[in-house]
RNA sequence: GCGGGGAUGGCCCAGGUGGUAAGGCGACAGCCUGCUAAGCUGUUGGCGCUUUGCGCCGCGUGGGUUCAAAUCCCACUCCCCGCGCCA
């Protein structure tokens, strides 16, 4: 939610940030216009509550009461009137407001698609095998670390057992990324995975993204498409003192996509699938502070792949690409050998106070006033698809993947084979 | 699921026989004081407007009764205690 504020003191601002967005301006006109008419209104009806008030507080000693009583209830009755309307009005703004989406800061990079996306670093050296790589799927199957076929079979396209090794790969992945994000002060969180709507809605994947999102019937129950729901919804109503921040917490947690709208994509494999485990930090802080601990977010985000020795470039997600709630947005894209292509393995977003309005987390600063905190977002480790990456990126040529060196005291040995 | 207790401003807590939210703590500002103490005064929920001010709303949520509801009635949510069920 951004602040109505903004949309009455300079709503240029909004405007030029939609058309970056490339959306339509005709939402801000339409919030202008219903932001009026519920100021007008709440204005009309306060002259009236004023009247009312005056005269019921005459009656207790008046020797009128006859004819005060039934005045009042006149007025009383144009209320009630009036105040249906202002509901009405009321829900409209605030829907209205709801799906605007989210200022961009002024450095993101315009653009429409991900091919307008801007490189700013690689790191690692893709290696030249001597031998044709095979994708992730051949070499899953081979050493049987998964079966996607009964998967299919039991729950339908899109989803996997993950077998023998592929098991402690992702154990070994999990507790590797938990003891590195420790040692930088995050929060270790196994979050729920179901929650309700509005924690999607404060986090912003709600309104914007009804149609990827399960729901359980009959409840206000949701399953979370990433932990980056339930931990920010965590301290939702809460005001932080201003010394508790920045609170770092990385939530391990199952996710759920329905990948609407991605047919044809990645259909093969355990890379774009509706059921995938994945480590998430998250960070509330200072409004000051969310620009450079966006920064650092970034930084710890590599270094978990580079620690697992995983070539990959950094882009700056441009306006087009940018989800509702982000202002500012980083991809890591992994090389896969398999591939030939870098492909996107983490996404690190600032949100500045968007998903803190929605969801009413605030501070106390240290001049006593309360304020909205920024909230950021990151992947750690999606397991899926690092390994993908693992997978192709340490095959070998006789068929087994070399366990990278970070991983191998959790999973006790250097090879996964036959 | 059943029974009992509870939800009031940043926090704690009073009010409960209907008449329009008291007090404490903390925080901020000022005063005083030759110490970062103590004391004194004020401010400290949200919103709107014709913005040194005026007003409206606000006691978990949503309804109802009433001229008037924190207070009475109904429904619901969440928390605590006990019982039941249960991995």
């Amino acid at each position: 939610m951004i602040d109505i504020e903004l949309i009455r003191k300079t709503p240029d601002i909004v405007r030029e940030s939609l058309r970056k967005r490339n959306m339509g301006e005709s939402a801000l006109d339409e919030v202008i216009a219903a932001d009026e008419e519920w100021r007008k209104t709440l204005t009309e009806i306060n002259q009236m509550r004023k009247e009312r008030n005056e005269l019921a507080r005459e009656i207790a000693n008046s020797n009128e009461r006859e004819r005060l009583i039934s005045e009042t209830k006149e007025i009383a009755d144009s209320i009630a009137k009036k105040e249906s309307d202002l509901k009405t009005i009321e829900e409209k703004r605030f829907s209205l407001l709801s799906r605007i989406p989210n200022i961009i800061l002024p450095s993101v990079p315009y653009g429409k698609s991900d091919d307008d996306n801007v490189e700013i670093k690689r790191w690692g050296t893709v290696k030249t095998l001597d031998f044709e790589p095979k994708d992730h799927v051949d070499i899953g199957l081979a050493l049987d670390l998964f079966d996607i076929e009964r998967a299919a079979k039991v729950s339908g396209a899109r989803f996997f057992y993950l077998k023998g090794d592929a098991v402690f790969l992702e154990l070994a992945l999990v507790r590797y990324a938990f003891d590195a994000l420790l040692k930088e002060g995050f929060v270790p969180v196994i979050p729920p995975v179901l929650t309700r709507e509005f924690a999607l809605f404060g986090t912003g994947f709600l309104p914007f993204g009804e149609e990827n999102i399960y729901r359980i019937k009959g409840e206000d129950l949701c399953l979370v498409g990433t932990a980056e729901v339930p931990l920010g919804a965590m301290h939702s109503n809460e005001i932080f003192s201003h010394k508790e921040l920045p609170k770092y917490y990385a939530g391990f947690s199952t996710c759920f996509r329905t990948e609407a709208g991605a047919h044809g994509k990645d259909t093969k494999g355990i890379f774009r699938v509706h059921q995938f485990d994945k480590i998430e930090m998250f960070k509330y802080c200072l409004p000051e502070e969310s620009e450079s601990e966006h920064e650092k977010l970034l930084q710890t985000a590599e270094r978990l792949y580079q620690g697992l020795g995983i070539p990959y470039r950094v882009v700056e997600v441009c306006s087009g690409e940018l989800g509702a709630s982000a202002a500012k947005k980083y991809d890591i894209e992994a090389f896969l050998p398999g591939q030939k292509e870098y492909r996107e393995v983490v996404s690190c977003s600032n949100c500045l106070d968007y998903q803190a309005r929605r969801l009413m987390i605030r501070y106390r600063s240290k001049e006593g006033d309360i304020k909205f905190v920024h909230t950021l977002n990151s992947t750690a480790i999606a397991i899926e698809r690092t390994m993908v990456a693992i997978l192709e990126n340490y095959q070998q040529e006789d068929g087994s993947v070399l366990v990278p060196k970070a991983l191998q005291q959790f999973m006790g040995k250097e090879r996964i084979d036959k």
